[in-house]
DNA sequence: CTTACTTTAGGACGGCCGTCCTAAAACGAG
DNA sequence: CTCGTTTTAGGACGGCCGTCCTAAAGTAAG
């Protein structure tokens, strides 16, 4: 996953210290004392801040692109590999807890700041969209497949904010378990 | 609404600029050039950045108090009344295509800059959660009224979030017609 | 060991930030 | 008009920001 160099030393912990604190809020110096290196020192590796953010959001790409693979190659049919998806609220539930969706947040934040970079990070969603897309399709729901997939999206999105804000963890269980509910219903209609 | 007052202007101006830009990103510059104010007065009217931010949340409380207790006289029944939550979505489509929801993104920011503000602007959450509640207990759940209300915000801030990170209005409509679907079968059952 | 290249440390720079002070303008009561 | 209070303008301040430069340390090939 992670080489030992130090430009992957620095995508990695800005990729911590992004989701966090924010992009915004997150200083050169907050990610020098991180990966214990000088400050001046970061520009032989990135030009600018933009840049590093560009470098953190082509890793969080890659990562999510092996992730959607694997869960190709696990799941035993579609509904079971969506089943996939919805589990990650789970797996990360402490996480979200306490900063929210990576993907939603950062998104979010770019919006707010008109960052150049808020298409490239937009295409995380997008990822998530077509991947989930297909397999409705897999499912049998071709022709309202990508609705499908945005509703789950946005569910998946509004759960982990409001697991946020109110610091609720048994939330998320709950919410998951309709989400369940909803793929079956889904699957056998 | 608003006063003609400074301070007044300030708060308002701050919401706004706050809604678009982000909390952090917005700078005392930014409030004084849309007030048509100089910098230096803004301390006569507040000690710091940070009182302006509680200003700005207890107008957005009053505000929302406001609009709940219109609600309330408006809706001839609680799924009415439910209804009329649900409609904001469509009624602010442009800005929260452009801007997301106003609530989530400030109670996100907060929660990502670990802001002492953070709790208050959580009771933004918490007035809809309780009126919701409440809509739901009048419309005979009782005891399942809190877990629709949670689920119904949910639903909505997953809209808002999707609906500004893709630019598309078009899915606000979509799924805030299944969410009176939703709200319709909860009513029957 | 020498030399050329890669990587690092440390600090200088201009700029904007939030904060805070002071003097003057505007206002209101008598 | 006069005087005390409220409100304003404008700029000084220390601090942190992102950027950028330079010198030195590390490294590898000959």
């Amino acid at each position: 996953m992670s080489d030992n160099t130090t430009r992957d030393q620095i995508v990695e912990a800005a990729d911590r210290l992004f989701y966090r604190q924010g992009f915004d809020h997150t200083s050169f110096s907050d990610i020098a004392n991180a990966v214990r290196i000088s400050r001046g020192n970061f520009y032989y590796h990135f030009k600018s801040k933009d840049e590093i953010l560009d470098a953190v959001i082509d890793a969080r790409l890659d990562n999510t692109r092996k992730m959607l693979e694997q869960w190709e190659a696990e799941g035993r049919d579609p509904a079971d590999r969506i089943r996939c998806f919805i589990n990650i609220l789970i797996r990360n539930r402490a996480d979200i807890k306490q900063y929210g969706c990576p993907v939603g947040t950062l998104c979010g934040e770019l919006a707010k700041l008109n960052h150049a970079s808020r298409t490239e990070a937009n295409r995380l969603f997008t990822l998530f969209r077509t991947w989930l897309s297909r397999q409705f399709t897999l499912l049998g729901r071709k022709t309202d497949a990508d609705t499908l997939a945005m509703h789950l999206l946005a569910r998946s999105q509004g759960i982990a904010t409001l697991a946020n804000a109110f610091q609720d963890e048994k939330f998320i269980r709950q919410e998951v378990k309709q989400m369940n509910d909803w793929l079956n219903a889904v699957q056998s209609s």
